[in-house]
DNA sequence: CTGAAAGCGCTAACAT
DNA sequence: ATGTTAGCGCTTTCAG
C-alpha cells in the first residue's frame, strides 16, 4: 500500500539552505535573489531561480512569518449560522473576498465562531495567525471596533457603525438608496407605504429606516405611524410582514424591500390575495445581486436599487491587505454607489 | 484620531519570555506548564494559567508552527467558481468542515484557484501553510491523487476514483443510492425511465449510471438506449433534459436525477407540458439536503434518496485532522449511507 | 521538577 | 555583489 516504485522519495527536503549550498551560495543571497531585491545581478538571479523552480522550492511560509513578522493572511470572522442559512449574502461576499485575497497572493483563514465573537477575535489577535481580519454585519453600537483597535488588529468592516472609534470599512450606500426608493414611490402617489426592513439592531436596517422617514420629511409628507417593519432577510418574513399588512384597514399601496429575499416574499403574499403586483401593489426594493436571487429574476422583474455584494466583498480584503501593507493610511471608508433600475413592479398608486 | 485615554498601550507584548520573567521562571517551564506537560506540579500549573489567562497570553501560532513542524490548519482546495453559482452545494459541505475544524481548534485555509489546481496544490505542499489538504469531485481518472501522494501532502478526497493509487476518503453512498432509485421504480413497472445524470467525467456520475444499468440486468431488463443524460447539476439543465426527452416519440414514463437542482428543473418541465407529477409521471432523485434545496420542500414532496452533505463535511476535516495527527492510519474511506424517503412524485407506471 | 541551549527556516541588518 | 550573524517566538532535547 505505501512504496512501490512510482513513489517519488524526498531525500533532502529542498529548503533554503540546501538549495544555497547546491548553487555554491549563501542562504541570505538566494533569499534575496528569489525576492528580487536591488542589488543582485541578472546573472545569479536567474541561476537562482531556475534552480528553485526545478527543485520545486518554495520558502516555508511559517518560516517567513516568523521572520518578517507577518502572516500574509487575512481572517474572516463570522457566525457559523450564515453557513447554514438558505437565504444569505454572505458566500457572495466570501466569493469576492476570495477573489482578491487570490489576487494578491494572500491566505484566507475562515474563522467561524459558534457563540463568543470577541474569543475569537482575542484569539486571532493573540496567535497571530492572520494579519488583519474582516468583521460583518456591524450594530448600530458595536463593541467589536472597539475591541479590535484596543487588541491592535488590523480590521476592516462591512458596513458601519454610529460608534466614535476609528475604523476602516466598505460600505453600500444604505442611506440613499432608501431614500431613492421611497421618493420614487412617493413620486408615484404613493403614500401608503410598508418599509420591510432588517432588524433595528443593524446599523444599516437603522440607517435605511431613518432615510425611509428623511424621504418624507423633505416633502413635508408623514408616514404611517408604523410604517417601517424591523424584521428578518428572508422569504418567509417577507411574505408574513406582507400578509399582516395587507390586511390592515387601510392596507398599503406599496411596499419596499430591504432584499430580493424578502421582496419573493412580499410578492407571494401579495399574489394570494389575489392583487397583481405593479397594478394593485406597487414593490420596491433593494437588490444586493446575491447569485440566484436578484430583482431582474422576480416576475414580474423588481424596480430595485443595485449593488454587487461581491464587489463590496472584492474592495474588502483589497483595503484590509492595503491596509496592512501600509500603502493606505487608515481609517479609510469606501461606499458603494448603487443604480436604480426601473423594472415593472411599480405603477402610479391609484386616485 | 489616534491616542487618547481609552488607547491601551502594549509596553511589552505578552511572549513566552515575558510571561516567564513575569513569573519568574524559565521559558521552557511556562512552555511546559501551558501544554500541561506530566512532571510539572500543580501548584505552579495553576500559577502559570492564571497569569497567562490575566496577561491574554496565547502562543505565537508562526513560532509554534514552526517549532512543531505543523501548522495545525487544513487546507480546503476548489475552483473559485464553486463559490459564485447559485446551484452548488459546496457551501453546505464547506459548513459541515468549518464545524469540525472549530470543534477541533484547527484553521481552515480556504484555497480558491483560478484555473491550475496543480499548482495551488504544489503551493500548499512547499509552503506548508497547511498541514493537509481537502479536495473535491474527483474525476473517474484523478491525477491529483497521484500528484498529491507524490508530494507527500496528507488529503482527503470528498468522493471516490477509480485510479490506483491510495487515499483516503468520505463519499455518499452513490452506487447504490442509484440502484436503489431505479429498483423502485421498476416496481412500479416503470420501464422507460431516464437518468439525469452529473457530467459523466466525475467518478460519482459514472458509478451512478452504472449503477442504473445494473439495476436494469439484474431483473433481465433493458433499459432504453439512451437511457443516461450526462448533464450539469442545474436546474437549467434538468429542464432542458426533461422537456427535450418529453417530446420522444416514446417518452419516458419517469425520471431519475442526480439532484433536487435537476429535480426542480424536471418538475418544471412536466408541469410545462400540462403533465401531473406522479399521476402522469414519476420522479426520484438523490438529495443532498443543500440549505434550501430538499426533496421534501417540493411540490409535491420527492421521493428521493438522501444523506446530509453537511455531514460528510464534518466527517471530511475530522478524518484529514486525524490522519494528520496519527490518531488514524491511513489509507480509510468512509461511505455514507443514505435513507430512501417515499413521498409523493412516484405512481404505478400506466399499464 | 526546572533551566540552558539548540534549532525550526527564513529574512535583514551589518559587514566586506 | 555576496557572506556572516542575529533573531523572529516557540518547543524540546539534554543536563542537573
Amino acid at each position: 500500500m505505501v512504496g512501490g516504485e512510482g513513489k517519488r522519495l524526498h531525500y533532502e527536503r529542498a529548503n533554503l539552505k540546501t538549495l544555497a549550498r547546491q548553487l555554491g551560495l549563501s542562504p541570505s543571497t538566494v533569499s534575496r535573489a528569489l525576492r528580487e531585491h536591488p542589488g543582485i545581478p541578472r546573472t545569479t538571479r536567474e541561476r537562482v531561480a531556475a534552480a528553485a523552480e526545478a527543485a520545486g522550492y518554495r520558502p516555508n511560509a511559517r518560516a517567513r512569518s516568523l521572520a518578517i513578522g507577518r502572516a500574509e493572511a487575512i481572517g474572516l470572522v463570522f457566525p457559523l449560522e450564515r453557513l447554514q442559512l438558505p437565504e444569505t449574502n454572505f458566500v457572495d461576499v466570501l466569493a469576492g473576498i476570495s477573489t482578491s485575497v487570490t489576487a494578491r497572493n494572500y491566505g484566507l483563514l475562515l474563522s467561524p465562531f459558534a457563540d463568543d465573537e470577541a474569543a475569537m477575535l482575542r484569539r486571532l489577535a493573540s496567535t497571530k495567525t492572520v494579519d488583519g481580519v474582516i468583521i460583518t454585519r456591524p450594530l448600530v453600537d458595536d463593541p467589536r471596533i472597539a475591541l479590535l483597535n484596543g487588541l491592535g488588529l488590523p480590521f476592516v468592516v462591512h458596513g458601519r457603525s454610529e460608534v466614535e472609534e476609528p475604523y476602516s470599512c466598505v460600505d453600500t450606500d444604505n442611506d440613499n438608496s432608501f431614500e431613492r426608493l421611497t421618493s420614487l414611490l412617493l413620486d408615484y402617489g404613493h403614500r401608503r407605504i410598508v418599509a420591510v426592513n432588517g432588524l433595528e439592531r443593524f446599523r444599516y436596517a437603522a440607517a435605511r429606516a431613518a432615510s425611509f422617514g428623511r424621504a418624507f420629511a423633505r416633502r413635508g409628507l408623514e408616514p404611517l405611524p408604523d410604517a417601517v417593519e424591523f424584521v428578518s432577510m428572508t422569504e418567509a418574513t417577507g411574505y408574513e410582514t406582507a400578509l399582516r399588512r395587507l390586511a390592515d384597514a387601510q392596507p398599503p399601496t406599496a411596499f419596499l424591500c430591504g432584499s430580493v429575499f424578502q421582496a419573493r416574499g412580499v410578492y407571494r403574499a401579495i399574489r394570494e390575495r389575489g392583487l397583481r403586483i405593479g397594478e394593485d401593489i406597487s414593490v420596491v426594493a433593494h437588490d444586493d445581486d446575491v447569485r440566484g436571487c436578484n430583482a431582474a429574476s422576480l416576475s414580474p422583474p423588481l424596480t430595485a436599487t443595485s449593488t454587487s455584494i461581491r464587489e463590496a466583498g472584492e474592495e474588502l480584503a483589497t483595503m484590509l491587505i492595503d491596509l496592512i501593507e501600509g500603502r493606505l493610511e487608515g481609517p479609510v471608508r469606501r461606499i458603494l454607489p448603487f443604480d436604480l433600475v426601473m423594472r415593472d413592479s411599480v405603477r402610479l398608486a391609484p386616485a
